[in-house]
DNA sequence: TCTGGGGTCCTAGGACCC
DNA sequence: TCTGGGGTCCTAGGACCC
């Protein structure tokens, strides 16, 4: 049976995020910058269209932004998590094979769909979730991943599509697209292979569809090889409905200002590592090892430039935030050079495995006392971190001064995930 | 000028995504 | 002064084994 996918994308979204809460942004050039307010992460339209690209560093647009007062607003992940989540559970009602790609994208299953209009359903899809949440959403139709992407771009760059396009409805017209569409815009083309494709004479989408899928694989990869094969309607990228576990989870931050003391850095490697333990116990996962990564700044050309890594074992299988932490300080111990200043760290917690995959043998072993305690110990601080706030709860290790804490200089309240930070109706 | 051959496992690095 | 964070997959090459 042909396969149909489509892909459902939230325009701008996390500009429209912050536009749901404040009515008065609508029509403004919004601007969303990364942790540390150090690049820019989203735009609205109006952003777009003053020419401020994506991934810029904002100390270059600041000026611009000011003059035509671009509304600018550091990252507000728990604002943009729980709007997410919100559309996923809309899209979910509209089609139970659903692939949750990033926070703003999903994949949809909609073969069992294919006699209907589909162009229809999905226009009435994009209505709900614009209607119950407030994000505007773009909706491709094609018969692979790759073309639904493709289709998607198609519907955002073309307002008579009112932003949902379904490739099987361009007849011979889709040819007309893909030879518009350069090839580094196809998804999973980045910048390296672009190039290469382009030396070899392949620089739009429908010449990488009609390129000799061998000599792609000879020059770039398979990973390649199969791009051309999506573009030509044969489908080699499956729907993952359930993500597969994760092999590996990690937390990193760029300073708010450089660190140069052992104490800060020893403070900062042992918050990440709790954080890091945090979102291990969310997996119900242990790690058995464990990397601690430190880096100065590779724009800074006037001091010493170093960036080093260390990898611990851990003795058992853990999740435990005290041993975790303990072991991050012994990683970190074995890398430390002192008269650096240090642009960022990071804590990489490594070979996971399911949180009961060893329980049995371990019934009654030496030191499973232990570690029931050690999981009644975490199951109360998970739950006051996640009623109270993170960070409410935590390690001595963690320090209270953070010195070295990221910058965010302008971001919005958590208006659905704080009762103290509730949007107010003023009557 | 010679120094087997093949399989598996692991790691580092490069590429990509949002 | 000021340049993000968190993932995945693939490949090449080395270690190790028989």
């Amino acid at each position: 049976m042909p396969r149909v996918f489509a892909l459902v994308d939230c325009n701008n979204f996390y500009a429209s995020c912050e536009r749901v809460f404040q009515p008065r942004l609508r029509d403004r050039p919004i601007v969303v910058l990364s942790n540390n307010d150090g690049c820019v992460i989203a735009r609205s339209n109006e952003a777009k269209a003053m020419g401020i690209p994506m991934g810029a560093p904002f100390f270059r647009f600041r000026r611009l932004a000011q003059h035509r007062q671009v509304e600018v607003f550091s990252s507000n992940y728990a604002l943009y998590g729980d709007m997410s989540a919100r559309v996923m559970r809309i899209l979910q009602e509209y089609t139970p094979s659903l692939e949750v790609y990033s926070i703003d994208e999903a994949f949809l299953d909609l073969s069992g769909h294919a006699r209907r209009d589909l162009g229809a359903y999905a226009r009435e899809l994009a209505l709900t979730v614009r209607r119950s949440t407030g994000i505007p959403v773009s909706v491709g139709i094609g018969p692979t991943k790759v073309l639904a992407k493709a289709a998607n771009r198609i519907a955002k760059r073309n307002p008579e599509t009112g932003g949902v396009l379904d490739l099987a409805a361009l007849g011979p017209h889709v040819d007309a697209h893909l030879e518009r569409i350069a090839v580094r815009d196809v998804w999973g083309i980045g910048k390296r292979w672009a190039e290469k494709l382009e030396q070899l004479g392949i620089g739009t989408a429908a010449a990488l569809r009609d390129a000799d899928p061998s000599l792609v694989r000879r020059r770039c990869s398979v990973v390649v090889e199969r791009i051309v094969h999506e573009l030509r309607g044969v489908s080699c990228l499956a729907l993952e409905e359930a993500a597969p576990p994760r092999r590996q989870v990690l937390t990193s931050r760029s300073f708010g200002t450089r660190v140069e003391r052992y104490e800060d850095m020893r403070e900062a490697v042992a918050t990440f590592a709790a954080r890091t333990a945090e979102k291990l116990r969310e997996d119900r996962a242990r790690a058995q090892a464990l990397t601690v990564f430190l880096q100065t700044s590779e724009h800074d050309h006037r001091t010493p430039q170093y960036s080093n890594a260390a990898t611990v074992p851990l003795p058992r299988a853990t999740q435990d935030t005290g041993e975790l932490i303990r072991a991050a300080m012994d990683a970190l111990d074995r890398i430390w050079k002192p008269d650096h200043r240090y642009l960022k760290a990071g804590v990489m917690l490594l070979d996971l495995v399911p949180e009961d995959a060893d329980q049995a043998v371990l019934f009654g072993a030496p030191g499973e006392a232990k570690r029931r305690e050690s999981r009644r110990l975490m199951h109360v601080l998970d739950g006051v971190n996640r009623d109270q706030g993170t960070g409410t709860v935590r390690y001595a290790a963690e320090g209270l001064r953070k010195a070295w804490r990221m910058k965010q200089e302008r971001r919005s309240p958590a208006y659905t995930t704080r009762w103290d930070q509730l949007p107010v109706a003023k009557g």
